[in-house]
DNA sequence: GAAAAAAACGAGCGAACGCTCGCTATTTTA
DNA sequence: TAAAATAGCGAGCGTTCGCTCGTTTTTTTC
């Protein structure tokens, strides 16, 4: 699979996401109107990522998020009723829709290689997609409250989870060899998260997300592949 | 080489580190004598890195710091002219320090597998020796100003310079294979971040600093060392 | 198009912020 | 040990913060 593969199948608008949130929160929510309410939560969402990305979700304050997204302070707490509350449903809408994606997205894939090579790619383009919602839940996560910040943990640990149980299937099967998968699993993680975090870093090299895509899953299939098996990983043609 | 030869070898106490900062800042700094001084610069870093690395600096008011320091609000204020510069003051230290032990960690070792491995278990060592230091710096760079941005990234680039030229060195004389130097080395940086970043997360599992370490290496070598090439990269002692 | 309902506004509130400065306490000098 | 020098203190200043609410503007209803 390519980038523009996947985001041509993934469909996730900004449009949709928002009616999502607006369904999640349709009794704190005091705008009545759909077509409304989703065109401002629009506006908040992306002037909130915007603003905070740049300088800390901290750092910006009511005053240059009523600036940045075109309404007055009154507006935006029509759409929540604190600051935390605001991060709090930008961290759980990103959690939500990244959690969901990524296991949808190689669920049919069976054999192990290009299995583990599919999750690599998917959580690579995903992050590529929603770059800013990925910086933002990594940033802030610390900004939250006990609950909240338990939840977020939860979900590394998941996604971890998922990248572990992958090798360790193939494992099984004795398609890789026997490295812990658990601390495997981590280093791909670190390794994916290098994307969306350090982005000044490749858009300066011109760097084109597939071709980091495909230097991830080289490295870890160097790794968990056998000494000796030949690595033609992906049914793709290559040059 | 193991993590205690290196804390052995290295050596950074807290106080060596305030005195470099002191013989920095003798001007700015109004305390005149030495001992006060650098005491006093201990007490208000670790207060800095311990509540700054909780709750975020911009979260951290100077109240917090007088509280965790045990230093009234004036006193703090003869060390520093404004919560900028204190930012400014761990960040450059920190940067300092880290390129100049690593620099010399690994410069006398010439086979170019094990001066890639040392180059890995120095940073990892290091990380774990200043890991305050090392969480604070990459979370609080983008809430520096123009120019200490820059100063920040350009640290980060040279680190990675570091570890691609041995790589290429590596490649030159025939014993890496032929992966790009400048990517292979930004993912073995993303991997030997996620130790001091995700402290929580290897605490956890009660994954020691050396055997993160070796992962690394083991990682990076079946990478770069071409295909049937015998893995044995440390003259260390294997179980 | 008048009345009712919904949405948007932004000046202003109390609280908390970074920082200062007149003063006290401690140490050094002679 | 008196005088001078240094270190330490914390209430208070002006500012800015998150957030509210009485009012105005826009949209819907009939």
């Amino acid at each position: 699979m390519t980038y523009a593969q996947f985001s041509r199948r993934a469909r996730l608008s900004r449009r949709d996401l928002c009616r999502r949130i607006l369904e999640g929160h349709r009794d704190s929510i005091k705008t009545k109107k759909e077509p409304t309410a989703v065109k401002n939560l629009e506006l908040i969402f992306d002037a909130t990522l915007k603003v905070a990305n740049a300088k800390g979700f901290q750092a910006m304050t009511m005053r240059d998020l009523s600036q940045a997204s075109g309404l007055s302070m009154g507006a935006l707490y029509a759409y929540f009723s604190s600051k935390e509350e605001l991060l709090e449903m930008v961290q759980s809408t990103g959690r939500e829709v990244t959690g969901r994606l990524l296991r949808e997205g190689f669920e049919e894939v069976r054999d192990p290689v290009e299995r583990l090579a599919t999750a690599i790619r998917t959580h690579v383009f995903l992050s590529e997609a929603m770059q800013p919602w990925f910086f933002f839940s990594y940033m802030e996560a610390r900004h939250l409250g006990k609950r909240q910040k338990e939840l977020a943990k939860q979900s590394e640990l998941a996604t971890e989870k998922m990248f572990a149980d992958v090798i360790r299937a193939g494992q099984t099967q004795g398609v890789f060899n026997g490295h812990d998968p658990d601390l495997t699993a981590a280093l791909i993680k670190a390794m994916l998260q290098d994307w969306y975090l350090k982005r000044w870093k490749y858009a300066a090299r011109r760097l084109a997300v597939d071709a980091y895509a495909e230097m991830v899953v080289k490295m870890v299939m160097a790794f968990c592949l056998p000494v000796g098996a030949v690595a033609t990983v992906s049914g793709e043609k290559k040059r």
